[in-house]
DNA sequence: ACATGTATGTTAAGGATATTAACATCTGCG
DNA sequence: CGCAGATGTTAATATCCTTAACATACATGT
């Protein structure tokens, strides 16, 4: 199979998520034609809608790679770090902060329900990946005894620390209000006061 | 001026800007055909080019109204409540909230510099409104003896906060993970937590 | 091997839409 | 009044997405 220069490509599908990918970070933007992802590949302007309903559709499928690159990233720091210690929230916040900064252009593809369309990587894929971080949230409340503070609550509002902090820094709001400060900085202080007030609640 | 049926529009760049925000609320997105708008308000499809460069200069008009309607809900909440007390900072943090909320079709049209493209309300429309929050947030330290925090700090912590939150409610990350929980509860409780952090440090 | 059905590609064509060019009309001002 | 510039109009171009009709390769059962 993929025989060069043969009628078929072998591998369309996957060469076309790749191809958008690279464009989509090449040009800062998911407006890349779709006949471009094509030519790229070499294969005609047609041929993705064999494997794609239509643009929305690469699209999704490119927001998945994502989406999984993102879990192999949070899935590596949850086993570098102590379970059950602040540090591996803090590291996890860390992780994410990071991987959104760093792809940018993809922050669009990914949680734009209401902008694009429903561009978004499929439930099934986001559900493990944040159901991890609220492991790693109930053994730190387990560790710390605290009981009045639902464990499940604490991770989605750690998660929006780390998640508007990270929109922030990607559409610049943090360089133009404090340009001096690190956005890993911000996070591990903000995160830290928080867990600081749950702890003295307990 | 004015005159019914006459050639000239008489206020055709405003008209166009409203007709736009309206097509986006309609369709949950700023997929509109720009003829589209100048239908609505009667005329050619090209008359809005006499108005601005291209589409995109519409959606940044459009965005210019809608941070205008955020700065003005903002200014009438922290005018509601007592300088310096936490409910006023709970307050502004809702309204930002609400506010956004309410209007997901807008979202991506404000904050996503990386994304369709620098379609931000201006800069100069972003600094007031955020300085006014930071004032809430100075007064609130004074009022509680705070000096080893940075209220401005303070201030972008608690808007990533709020804007995080904004942005999973929007994108419906909250009902698929906590159905149960209002998001204005968790925004509260949320930033509750932390001040305490903030003055357990104090 | 071979016939044949399905998956995968190709070319050609249609339909939207953004954007510009060339032309028309109005409005204000000397 | 008459011109200059602003504002609209129509017509034309270019780019894309998307589908339709046609072609080829692969795989499977005989």
């Amino acid at each position: 199979m993929n025989k060069c220069g043969s009628y078929h490509h072998g591998n369309l599908r996957n060469a076309l998520i790749v191809a958008a990918a690279e464009l989509i970070e090449e040009r800062g933007s998911p407006d890349f034609a779709i006949s471009e992802a094509a030519k790229v590949v070499g294969v005609s302007p047609a041929a993705p809608y064999r494997h794609f309903k239509d643009k929305e559709a690469l699209l999704a499928a490119v927001a998945d790679l994502y989406f999984m690159g993102l879990a192999e990233a949070t899935q590596a720091t949850r086993e570098a770090f102590p379970t059950g210690s602040r540090e591996s929230i803090l590291a996890l916040g860390n992780t994410y902060l990071s991987y959104v900064s760093q792809r940018p252009e993809f922050y669009n593809l990914i949680w734009n329900e209401g902008g694009h369309g429903p561009l978004n990587g499929s439930e099934a894929e986001r559900r493990p990946g944040f159901y991890n971080f609220v492991g790693a949230v109930e053994a730190w409340c387990q560790h710390n005894a605290i009981t009045d503070s639902d464990p499940l609550e604490l991770s989605v509002k750690l998660w929006a620390m780390a998640h508007g902090l990270s929109v922030l820094n990607i559409n610049g709001q943090l360089a133009l209000f404090l340009p001096e400060t690190d956005v890993a900085t911000l996070l591990s202080s903000s995160a830290n006061t928080f867990l600081d007030g749950v702890e003295g609640k307990a």
